[in-house]
DNA sequence: ACGCATAATTATTGAAAATAACGAATGTCA
DNA sequence: TGACATTCGTTATTTTCAATAATTATGCGT
């Protein structure tokens, strides 16, 4: 007895994106329908409509009479992507100073508490986790169903690729700085200034990242 | 015996992604799955398929054991859409400063002449036909697959509003000067200017609906 | 007799399984 | 050795069946 309420197809959907983002199902790697079905224990009809929504989303692309492979994210994809989600989350954080209330500013205090907290103690999952809940605060704040779609959308392929996404030494320190620098311009309801000190939180972040993908990348030719 | 090489759901999804646009498919009618299969001359799956995909697109939503209902956008929708759009088409127009030869240059060269003669003879699809083909050529000098995907998707939803989008009178000349600036400042390759003139002319013709919009409730009202 | 609640019926979606079509790979024959 | 044909694996589509929600009708209580 299943008591489900959203259909198979959605849930089929979340799960192989969970899978895609931990890397169970590599870039690249060709999904097959059977052995799929066989795994999940379900037919191939949800299976197939999960994956169409997967292709629309980006994270699979879908070959005529070839089938669904799961997309590669190169360099050069996050190189143009970042922009992108730094102009919108820019954006989010102009319209966010504008529209917080003394009681968001509060909340957004007690998370900037926690960051440093984590920061200090050097325990990076948190401190990602608590990372990601204030971006979301912001994209929240800025009150655009449109915006923050866009910026999701985005967002699923750069997860896609940092599956196995290494924090840079150093990089933590910097982030919170640039977290703070932000929060500031919040709480001051400086928009432009919020915009400015997120869109450069982004690109610092962009560059922390192509500095790890160089060493890694010395490291395998060593 | 077919022999088609794109699958029939994507061609199916293009189909009615069309018929939403033109209005055969009003804004919130329910998608009868039987009546489609009927009138398109296929079966269920490849139908439901396609369905998935424009939820996925975001033109059409899907209640669980209810049904599919095209969505319904708002003048709040266009309101949160087009300074997002803003943006976006704003970056492509830096990028494309920075991007165009003088073979770029030339070709929108030619366009502008088309569209500023169509201006003048008042030829109002024949405009807004060629002001497409140049947004799309900014777009894609911006040469950034994912800055494009994201206008992309926004446009659809733009689009499905703008079904039977009249056009305010001198909207045309304002329209074109704004053009015109755009492409100056492409061709002194001023990123930042033409940023700014993109970000200007699209905000005026969120303006310029929003009169629109305003004129039309009023006349209904008398 | 009227209104509300409940049960049965119907219409429509959701899932599964079967069938068809296609492409690739492999093996055979010239 | 190369080209062609056949077979196999996989995807694409159709068909069928099951589950669920909406609707309508019926019965009970007031």
């Amino acid at each position: 007895m299943r008591l489900v309420q959203n259909s198979l197809h959605d849930e089929v959907a979340a799960l192989l994106r969970s899978q895609i983002f931990e890397g169970q199902l590599a870039q690249g790697s060709f999904l097959d329908e059977a052995a799929l079905c066989e795994s999940l224990k379900i037919s191939r009809t949800p299976l197939r409509e999960a994956l169409k929504v997967l292709a629309a989303e980006g994270l699979v692309r879908h070959e005529p009479r070839r089938g669904c492979f799961v997309n590669q994210v190169t360099e050069q994809d996050l190189d143009d992507i970042f922009p992108v989600i730094a102009l919108l989350e820019g954006r989010c954080a102009f319209e966010a100073a504008r529209n917080a209330s003394d009681a968001d500013l509060a909340a957004l205090d007690a998370l900037h508490t926690r960051l440093e907290q984590h920061a200090q103690a050097k325990r990076i999952n948190d401190y990602y986790a608590t990372n990601f809940i204030i971006h979301e605060a912001i994209i929240t704040l800025a009150n655009n169903r449109w915006l923050a779609q866009a910026i999701a959308d985005l967002r699923k392929i750069l997860k896609l690729a940092r599956q196995q996404q290494l924090h840079a030494p150093g990089r933590l320190e910097q982030s919170l700085s640039e977290h703070l620098a932000i929060y500031a311009a919040l709480r001051a309801r400086d928009s432009e200034g919020a915009d400015a000190a997120m869109r450069m939180h982004l690109t610092r972040q962009r560059e922390a990242l192509r500095a790890l993908a160089r060493e890694q990348k010395s490291r395998l030719l060593a």
